[in-house]
This record gives C-alpha cells, sequence and structure tokens, in this order.
DNA sequence: GGTATCACG
DNA sequence: ACGTACGTGATACCC
C-alpha cells in the first residue's frame, strides 16, 4: 500500500519499552501521605485520571494513577463499587492531599489530554495550574498527519511495544465494563502501566520537540495555552432556546409530511424518502429518469447535484426530494437533537472541541458539533436564533474577514493582491475586474461570483475541472480564467509552484508559525493520491495559518478578559470566528476591543479585519 | 460498521 | 482514460 500516511516521518530512536511496569496500589491513609511526600520533592508528576463513563460534565472519579519516575507508579482506587472499604481512600481525603500539588506553580503536570483532567478536577473545585505537558498535544504538533493519538497508539508507535487495551480489562461491546464496575488490582495495573507510558512518550516527545523551534513554539506557546481555552468554553457552554427548537421541529414535521403524500402520489407508490436505495429504485427503475452519474459503488447517484439536474431538465419529483431532504437533516441533526443535549444539571449544551484531530491545526467540535450549524439557507440560519444570550447579556460574534486571502496576499507576497487588501477594496470584485479585464464598477454579478469561485479555487488548490465544475462552465473556459488570474497575480503563481517544490523536496509544508503538515503521498506514483496530496500542500499552509492565529486570539482574549473589567465569556469557536457571551450594558465596548485583540494576534503584511455583530442571539450577531 | 448524503468554514 | 477543488462531524440506512 502506498497510504504512507501514519509513518513517522520523525527520525529520532524511540526509548524501547523496558518491561512491566513496577507499581503499587494505595489503600490507606499513611501510604498515602508517604506517597505526597514523595511528590513534595519531585519536579514533575505524570497524572492519569479514571473515571465513570459519562460525559466530561458528568463523570466521576474513580482512581488516579501517579508516576514520577520510569518504570514505577502508584494507583489509588476510590470509587470502585465491589471493593470493601478497607481496601479504598475516599474522594475528600485523595484529593484534599492532591489539591495543593495540582494547583503548584512549580511542579509540571503531566497527561495524555489534560483537558479531560482539568474538566474532571473542576468537578472537585480543584484547578490544574503551572507548567503543563500534553503528550496528546506533543504527537498532534510532531505529526498532525497521523489518524491516531491516543495512549494505546501512542506507546505502540513510539515505545515499540504493546500495552494493556480497556478491553483486555474490561471486555467489549455492550457487555464492556465501566471503569467503577472493574477488580481493582485489574485497573491498577492496566492504569499504573498506562501512567508510565505517559512519563516515557513525554520524555521522548519532549526530545523531539526541541530539535525544531518553530515545533516546540507551536507546542508551547499556541496548542498548550489553547488547550485551557477550549476547556473554559467546554465548561461554560451555550445556552440555547429549546422551546423554540421544538417549534421550529414541529413546522418542520407538517412540511415534511406534506412533501412525502406529494412524493407518494407522483411516485404512485409509498416508499421511504430517506433511503438512498428506494430512491433510486424509484427514480431511475419506476419512473425510467436519466442516470446522470453513479455512486462509488456503482448505484445511480441521488446525490443534490443530480436531482438539481433532474429538477432542471422539468422533472417535478426531485424539486420535492430537495427541499425534503433539507428539512429533513434539519430537523433529524439540529431541531430535534440540540434539545436532547442540553446538560440537566447547567441548563447549557457543552460541545468537545478536539485539538488532535484536523491535520491542518483546525479544531472539530462533536456532541454536538457546534461548528456546522446552517447559515446558508434562511430555513437554516433559524437555527441559530436558538442559541441566545441570558437574561441581561449578549451575544458577540466576531469574525475574519477573508482571512485565508489574506493569509494568501501575505504568504505569496504579491503585489496587486496586497494592494488590493492594504486598499480595503472588495476582493472578488477586484479579481474579476483583472480576469475579465474590465473596471471595478463594471463588474458584472455573475463575474464577481466566477471570481469569488476562483479565490476559492486558489485556496483548495484549484484545478481547472473543479473550477469548471463549480462555476458550470467548460473546462477550457475554467483553464482561461486561471491563467489569466496568473497573469495578473504572478506572486501567486510563483508561490503555488514554490509550495509545491518545496512539499516534494521536504515532504512537508508549514504554516506562517512552523506548524508542519506532513505529505507522504507527495511522491506517489498513484496519480490521483499524489494530487490530492499537492492540493493539500497549497491549501494546508493557508487553512492552517488562519488555524493559528485564530488560536493565538483566543489565548490572546482569554488572558486579557479577566482583568478587563467586562463581564464576558468566551463560548464559542467556528473556524474563523468567536463568539462571546457579554453583559448588555458592556456588548458595544467589548465588540470594540475584542475585535482588537483578534487583528493584533497577527502582523501580516495585510491588515487584518474583523466584523463583528451583536445580538440577542447567534443569528442576530450577524 | 460501511456508504451516501449534507451541515459548516 | 481516469478522476479531481480543502478541512471537518452527524445522520439514516442497511448489511
Amino acid at each position: 500500500s502506498e497510504d504512507a500516511s501514519d509513518s513517522n516521518e520523525l527520525a529520532a530512536e524511540p526509548e524501547l519499552y523496558q518491561g512491566p511496569v513496577d507499581y503499587q496500589t494505595i489503600t490507606d491513609e499513611s501510604q498515602l501521605q508517604t506517597w505526597i511526600a514523595v511528590i513534595n520533592q519531585a519536579d514533575r508528576v505524570a497524572i492519569r485520571v479514571e473515571t465513570t463513563a459519562a460525559g466530561y460534565m458528568d463523570a466521576e472519579l474513580v482512581g488516579l494513577a501517579i508516576s514520577i519516575e520510569l518504570g514505577a507508579a502508584v494507583y489509588i482506587p476510590m470509587a470502585h463499587e465491589a471493593a470493601e472499604s478497607s481496601q479504598q481512600l475516599t474522594r475528600d481525603l485523595v484529593l484534599d492531599a492532591l489539591k495543593p500539588h495540582l494547583e503548584s506553580n512549580r511542579l509540571v503536570k503531566i497527561g495524555h489530554d489534560l483537558k479531560q483532567l482539568m474538566h474532571l478536577l473542576a468537578k472537585y473545585d480543584i484547578r490544574l495550574l503551572g507548567p503543563q505537558q500534553d503528550i496528546q498535544l506533543a504527537s498532534y504538533v510532531l505529526n498532525s498527519v497521523a489518524s491516531k493519538h491516543d495512549l494505546n497508539s501512542l506507546t505502540l508507535k513510539y515505545l515499540g511495544e504493546s500495552s494493556i487495551s480497556y478491553e483486555d480489562i474490561a471486555g467489549k461491546g455492550v457487555k464492556q465494563l465501566s471503569f467503577e464496575q472493574l477488580e481493582i488490582a485489574k485497573a491498577a495495573e492496566y492504569a499504573a502501566q498506562a501512567v508510565d507510558m505517559t512519563l516515557r512518550l513525554q520524555g521522548y516527545f519532549s526530545a523531539m520537540l526541541q530539535q525544531t523551534d518553530d515545533l516546540n513554539t507551536v507546542y508551547s506557546k499556541i496548542e498548550i495555552p489553547a488547550q485551557r481555552v477550549l476547556w473554559q468554553m467546554e465548561q461554560q457552554g451555550a445556552l440555547i432556546d429549546s422551546d423554540l427548537l421544538l417549534q421550529q421541529s414541529h413546522d418542520l414535521e407538517q412540511r415534511l409530511q406534506q412533501l412525502e403524500r406529494q412524493s407518494h402520489d407522483i411516485a404512485g407508490q409509498v416508499f421511504n424518502l430517506g433511503s438512498p436505495k428506494q430512491l433510486g429504485d424509484i427514480l431511475f427503475n419506476q419512473l425510467e429518469l436519466p442516470v446522470i452519474k453513479k455512486t462509488p459503488k456503482g448505484a445511480p447517484s441521488t446525490a443534490e447535484e443530480v436531482l438539481q439536474e433532474l429538477a432542471q431538465q422539468g422533472y417535478e419529483l426531485p424539486q420535492l426530494l430537495m427541499e425534503h431532504r433539507g428539512l429533513a437533516k434539519l430537523k433529524s441533526t439540529y431541531t430535534d437533537k440540540l434539545p436532547l443535549m442540553v446538560n440537566s444539571r447547567t441548563q447549557r449544551i457543552h460541545t468537545s472541541y478536539h485539538q488532535a484531530v484536523a491535520a491542518t491545526g483546525r479544531l472539530s467540535s462533536s456532541d454536538p458539533n457546534l461548528q456546522n450549524i446552517p447559515i446558508r439557507s434562511d430555513e437554516g440560519r433559524k437555527i441559530r436564533q436558538a442559541f441566545i444570550a441570558p437574561a441581561g447579556y449578549r451575544l458577540v460574534a466576531a469574525d475574519y474577514s477573508q482571512i485565508e486571502l489574506r493569509i494568501m496576499a501575505h504568504l505569496s507576497d504579491d503585489p496587486g493582491l496586497l494592494k488590493a487588501f492594504a486598499d480595503d477594496r472588495d476582493v472578488h470584485r477586484a479579481t474579476a475586474a483583472e480576469v475579465f479585464q474590465v473596471a471595478e464598477a463594471e463588474v458584472s454579478d455573475n463575474q464577481r461570483r466566477s471570481a469569488k469561485a476562483i479565490n476559492f479555487g486558489l485556496i483548495y488548490g484549484m484545478s481547472a475541472f473543479g473550477l469548471a465544475k463549480q462555476i458550470g462552465v467548460g473546462r477550457g473556459e475554467a483553464q482561461e480564467y486561471v491563467n489569466r488570474y496568473f497573469e495578473r497575480y504572478p506572486g501567486v503563481k510563483e508561490y503555488m509552484e514554490r509550495t509545491r517544490e518545496q512539499a516534494k523536496e521536504q515532504g512537508y509544508v508549514e504554516t506562517l508559525f512552523g506548524r508542519r503538515l506532513y505529505l507522504p503521498e507527495i511522491r506517489s506514483r498513484n496519480v490521483p493520491r499524489r494530487q490530492h496530496a499537492e492540493r493539500t500542500a497549497i491549501n494546508a499552509p493557508m487553512q492552517g495559518t488562519a488555524a493559528d492565529i485564530i488560536k493565538k486570539a483566543m489565548i490572546r482574549v482569554q488572558d486579557w478578559l479577566p482583568g478587563s473589567g467586562f463581564d464576558a465569556q468566551l463560548l464559542m469557536q467556528v473556524h474563523d470566528e468567536l463568539i462571546v457571551q457579554v453583559r448588555e450594558d458592556q456588548a458595544q465596548a467589548l465588540a470594540l476591543e475584542l475585535t482588537t485583540q483578534m487583528q493584533c494576534a497577527a502582523a501580516l503584511k495585510v491588515p487584518l479585519v474583523v466584523d463583528a455583530g451583536i445580538g440577542q442571539h447567534w443569528h442576530d450577531a450577524h
């Protein structure tokens, strides 16, 4: 296989796993005191918590493993269900003893996914303070293309040894035991080994990061501080108007039923509109509509663009199906689901932000994903009315304007593009004027739309084919536009060529701040794979630099807010946008200062422009 | 658990 | 001749 995306591009010798971990289970207070005295002498501790299976807002501490030297660890059981009280200490006792150390500004805390630890400690009024090292983040910075950054995968990959998996001690599937149901002996061995691996990996990653200044800086000045910001945002949660969403669900249901009835009438039979298989049968066998394209598996596709084409050919059913699909998506994914995700204790929605998923350096969000709440259609946009500020507060939404194109101007140093942004022109209009050779004032809506597609295409590592499909012209015409663009913006052309070259030579590309993205397939003989890597090479520095900048902004904002006098909280991040909740009398002033903070997150050769709006709800704040 | 589809930047 | 715009996550369906 040519799939080398998980291969380690880094050249250091792993520190090989040396054998079983020497561990002790702490069951009484004097053992605990002895151990606390040991921690007191240590410079660094690796910490691992084992919890009940609930989400981060409700998970409870079951046990805790700590290590200060390689090959040795302790496990402190606290809430194993089947244990006698003589076999484990109480949470209160253990946490009281540990609290000053967890909150110490001296002791280095080492973990895998410290955000999870911070959530857990917050439940017991403990803050994780002082210097931190997170091997999940280190692994991500060292190789963001790797698909797995979980502890067992890292252990196998870097220490060359497989470790006890959770399945080994708890079983799998529906019968899998949760941690509090495990015997202490098994739990202790597992947790002790895991925390020892954490400490070993920290040594390895720390050495690796120190070999490259930029990567070390991305890790310690961006990812580590950003983690605390994400923790805060997750803790804070977003307030939702559940009644409004349920009303919207009801309205959507009425319209869906109507569309369903109409569709069944046209088809002459009852069928499931949500089943691509049944739908394909109706469209292409029963009604004998022309097949526009096929899915990778060979079935006639019923994708959006196919229905679009069929509708345009005058068929009635495809139009209804498109409406049905759109509304069904809104209902099942958003209006039905979001009210169910309100935490009963806080009455708010607590998403999870993932800091080690997207290869470009972006965040992702899940449970629920708050980064794909609809906005493009009027219908969908209404869902944002349900993201509200509490009484006496407002939401401020601030987004970077054209940030990726500005980054392209900066990285490419193209004089024409730099000038367009320096003059604060409408960049799509300016592009249209150059490509279509007309005065800016003469640019038609269609020309501007095409120019916008070209600009997006450039960010995505455009092919003429992709552009042609996007703007609905022939390949030759699309190629002409591309050629014209590169004539007018030669710096951009050179930048693209330089970036592809660099990717090929060194096997990676990097963002403005030196975050790397490895492209093992850039030299593949498999043409589609190589071309994909080439597009990634173009896209990743721009998307990734934007991700770096907004992370820096979030860190700035979080550092600034507490002493600023604002009663305000960061709530959400949506790639180029920050949403803040603020006391209503301070909203105007906050919007202004937030804008400045975001603009100052990076100094590019072009201005960073931020647009901010204020509203009772997210829809309003745009 | 894989596939198709579609929501966002 | 082939297949192609970049990056994500959630859903329903269906084996």
